[in-house]
RNA sequence: GUGCCUGUAGCUCAGUUGGAUAGAGCGUUUCCCUCCGAAGGAAAAGGUCGUGCGUUCGAAUCGCAUCAGGCACACCA
């Protein structure tokens, strides 16, 4: 991309300036302390890079300083002028042109990360107990965790995704001692959660489970065993939770049971080696983990008095299987409530023998529902919208883009009403139409036209054979004719490579709903001003390969957020 | 009380890691279809970057203090 070749010449510039003592008393730079950026005023230029910082090394000032900078740069394609501290770059209308080329070439591959280091991602997300419907909030993580998964696969990482499924416990007990209250009022008992709300609490008393406990009786015979109640349910409920999942785009390689660590000895094993470190004592007839000596505010129960585990001790198992599954990276996508979780995780990981910074946890806020304006409370009791019922009512698309369009670190408001609108008030309908608009165009080139009035036909302005050819070579001569009025539109096309990579480097995948927009806002700009089939033969092939590269490039985008891009709507 | 997140235009949010005149979208006002999809575009108005000190050539961005909102502080999972 651009943005690097720039940084690479001024770079080399800038030690060429150091060896002929033209940068004053600086004597060395260190790579990467400048950073390329676009101008806020396009007038300046396509790119710019600040040298004001090496003043201070130079002792000189920063106009000296661009000036020498520039006047080491040799063999450039591209224009260069020093305002102040700055140095601006126009690029020629070749550089302009060969991001179409490029853009023809590599199809859905254009924008992928090159010579990515191969690190080898788990990255976990949802991980909701198998006890109840997906609420609004999963559906965020459920969003926000596949697209991620996408954009670091498509720069080039290798990602596993897995959901941690947390059904070992005692919410799975009270999911059982839930269902056997259902089944009995199935089969005409006069029976109910108890009315006092501390007893409640030991209940899932939504109405979720009476289909569960219909759905039971038919295949089984009544039974007070609350371990196949609760067996039962949780069965059920993951089913439920599984299909939801696959309807909303998200694919998980492996589903890992908390159960089954158990069962592996893996968690007695990974108490052990905690007490091989040393870093476990004994107080109050429980065993604790010295968690504050790796930077947490204070020690963490491992063993309970009553011998059992702790729901830590069984997640440090869990993160040490997902270091010796060989995995460089744990990427883990946890609510905002589990903050406080982390250092003794990362704690335990290190006491343990592993690097903490192989752990990276991404916190989210939590999703605000919003109706006609107004916040609606995520009540425990009532008002709890399920993910199902908002994806139907809203759809996937909607969905996933509104839950993918904010940063993870800020409150979202989700507005219903909002995001099922079909106007340039939803942002998702804004770039879809932008596609749908560039596959109309496509489509009419190579259609013959017909004269509603006159009822007579002119051919088609392409033939399939010119079609095929204005999308796979750029003509430069005639790219010189379209690029006056199409620069901003190839300068966002070329930023998507540099998009890319911030955003898989930062982990923000709003970065990629923004820039589709800016995109999509980009293109209705242009296209309002200019036409694409016109009797210009050469604007016309230019402007073709042009928005074809438009079309491509929004594709990519949506299918990493797992957004359809449609032909028409 | 302690820790984390947030505070930028009427509303929802960006702000490229400290740089040029603080930017988008929605909403408001005014324009633009004889012409590839007006589900679109162009323009205008709208700001004490919560507040106060500090750091320096330079702060929305960094530090301290303070105010406001959210979340978390279990031998629950």
């Amino acid at each position: 991309m651009y943005k690097n070749l720039l940084l690479d010449d001024i770079e080399t510039a800038i030690g060429k300036a150091i060896k002929d003592k033209k940068l004053g008393s600086m004597e060395e730079y260190t790579n990467g302390s400048l950073t390329i950026e676009k101008p806020k005023n396009p007038d300046f230029g396509d790119f710019a890079v600040n040298v004001s910082s090496l003043a201070r090394q130079a002792r000189i000032a920063p106009p000296m300083i661009a000036n020498a900078i520039v006047e080491n740069l040799k063999d450039k394609d591209y224009e260069t002028s020093v305002v102040g501290g700055f140095i601006n770059f126009k690029l020629s209308n070749k550089m302009l042109a060969d991001v179409i080329q490029e853009i023809l070439d590599k199809k859905e591959n254009y924008g992928k990360g090159e010579n990515v280091a191969p690190e080898k991602i788990i990255l976990e997300y949802v991980s909701a107990n198998p006890t109840g419907p997906f609420h609004i909030g999963h559906g965020r993580w459920a969003a926000m965790g596949s697209a991620l998964a996408n954009l670091l696969k498509f720069y080039g990482y290798d990602v596993f995704q897995e959901f941690y499924i947390n059904d070992a416990g005692s919410q799975i007990q009270k999911l059982g001692r839930s269902l056997s209250i259902r089944v009995k009022q199935e089969l005409g008992e006069n029976v109910d959660f108890p009315q006092d709300e501390e007893e409640r609490k030991n209940y899932y008393a939504g109405e979720y489970l009476i289909p569960v406990a219909k759905k039971f009786l038919e295949e089984n015979q009544p039974t007070e065993d609350i371990n196949v109640l609760s067996d039962y349910a949780k069965n059920y409920m993951e089913n439920v939770q599984k299909e939801l999942l696959e309807k909303f785009r998200v694919h998980f390689d492996k589903f890992y049971s908390e159960l089954d660590l158990h069962k592996s000895g893996k968690v007695d094993v990974c108490y052990k080696k905690l007490q091989d470190s040393g870093k476990l004592y004994e107080k109050d007839g429980a065993m604790w983990f010295k968690s504050s000596e790796y930077g947490d505010d204070q020690d963490r129960v491992i063993k309970k008095a009553d011998g059992s585990n702790t729901y830590l001790t069984a997640d440090i198992a869990y993160h040490i299987d997902k270091l010796e599954r060989g995995f460089d990276k744990l990427i883990n996508i946890w609510g905002a409530d589990h903050h406080g979780y982390v250092p003794r995780v990362k704690a335990s990981i290190e006491a343990l023998g592993y690097d903490p910074n192989k752990l990276e946890v991404l916190l989210g806020q939590l999703v605000n529902l919003v109706i006609n304006g107004e916040e609606v409370r995520m009540g425990k009791r009532r008002n709890m919208v399920t993910l199902e019922e908002l994806i139907d009512e809203v759809g996937i698309d909607a969905t996933r883009f509104w839950m993918c369009m904010r940063n993870i670190d800020t409150t979202l408001d989700f507005d219903i009403e909002l995001a099922k609108t079909a106007s340039d008030e939803n942002p998702v309908f804004y770039v879809q139409y932008a596609h749908a608009r560039v596959c109309s165009i496509l489509r009419n080139l190579v259609k013959e036209k017909l004269n509603t009035e006159t009822g007579q036909k002119s051919p088609a302005p392409m033939t399939d054979e010119e079609f095929k050819k204005a999308v796979s070579t750029v003509d430069y001569k005639a790219m010189e004719k379209a690029i006056p009025t199409a620069k901003k539109l190839i300068l966002k096309l070329e930023e998507y490579k540099s998009m890319i990579e911030a955003s898989a480097l930062n982990r923000t995948v709003y970065t990629v709903c923004r820039y589709v927009q800016e995109l999509a806002g980009e293109f209705h700009s242009f296209y309002n001003s200019n036409r694409v089939i016109t009797d210009d033969r050469e604007l016309m092939e230019a402007r073709v390969a042009i928005v074809y590269s438009i079309k491509t490039v929004l594709k990519n985008a949506l299918d990493i957020l797992a957004v359809t891009a449609p032909e028409r709507m």
